[in-house]
DNA sequence: ATGCCGTGGAAACCACGA
């Protein structure tokens, strides 16, 4: 089985690449971020021709999360990350499909840092810890996949001294990504993957992608039931290279069958 | 060092992204 995690940076100007995709790669469960929809707009009758079974939680012009699953029922379990009832965005959907248990999410860009956006990001960063350890420690496979907006390490930056300030980048936010993996989640490409340079982002300009002027932010984090079923995992890096595409490519993990 | 590009929504510019 293949799970996929794809931050299409607006689902309805991304359609044809999405559908595209869909069509190539064939993913059994794909989480989406950066919708750019209201609920009403979501693209359902194109997905579900494609396909695949979809929830979503979308809002106006920013955020939305959204899982896709081919030819498998989805069982919502929710789609607000607990911990502020104030917190309006739509960041988070979590769902049960085939037995795998999914938290889809889009966690807040921070910047400019320092400054409200920057606190948002990690009091969001502390909420989805909270929730995480109780993620963790369920019997079944569990896994956390989307845009962390956080390059864990040096190695996910190809100019980690020009990041320093960035909210993406910063101590507070580098420490707060180890803080929930060390809860003992498994970063799953870093896993099998442990010294290689990988980018899941390349910014419009410049000729990033052309350069290879990347960022790894998007990420799998799986518990124990999950990282035991774990076999391979990549980057669709192809796909940034498509016409009218997003600025991230789909990341993906394959799972033996339980 | 920097939104240089791109999206969505409102109103022919602005917010936001990483």
């Amino acid at each position: 089985m293949r799970i996929a995690t794809y931050n299409v940076n607006g689902v309805n100007g991304r359609l044809p690449v999405l559908l595209r995709w869909l069509e190539e790669s064939a993913p059994d469960i794909v989480c989406l971020q950066e919708l750019k929809a209201p609920n009403e707009k979501f693209p359902e009758k194109a997905i579900a021709d494609a396909g695949y079974n979809a929830i979503w939680h979308g809002q106006k012009s920013w955020n939305g999360v959204a899982i896709l699953a081919r030819g498998m029922q989805i069982d919502e379990v929710g789609r607000v990350l607990p911990g502020d009832d104030e917190d309006t965005h739509s960041r988070y959907i979590e769902a049960m499909v085939s037995g795998i248990h999914i938290g889809c999410l889009y966690l807040p860009n921070g910047n400019p840092a320092p400054g409200p956006k920057f606190d948002y990001k990690l009091k969001w960063f502390e909420r989805l810890t909270i929730h995480a350890a109780g993620l963790f420690k369920e019997k079944h496979p569990v896994v956390l996949a989307g845009d962390y907006n956080v390059m864990p390490t040096e190695l996910d930056v190809y100019k980690p001294e020009r990041w320093v300030d960035d909210a993406l980048f910063r101590p507070e936010t580098r420490d707060a990504f180890k803080t929930l993996v060390s809860q003992g989640w498994t970063d799953a490409l870093r896993k099998l993957y442990p010294n290689e340079t990988i980018y899941t982002f390349w910014d419009y300009f410049r000729n990033a992608y052309q350069r290879n002027a990347g960022l790894r932010i998007d990420h799998f984090l799986l518990n124990k039931p999950m990282d035991k079923r774990l076999v391979a995992a990549g980057v669709d890096k192809d796909v940034r290279g498509w016409e009218k595409t997003s600025d991230h490519a789909p990341v993906w993990i394959e799972v033996k069958d339980a």
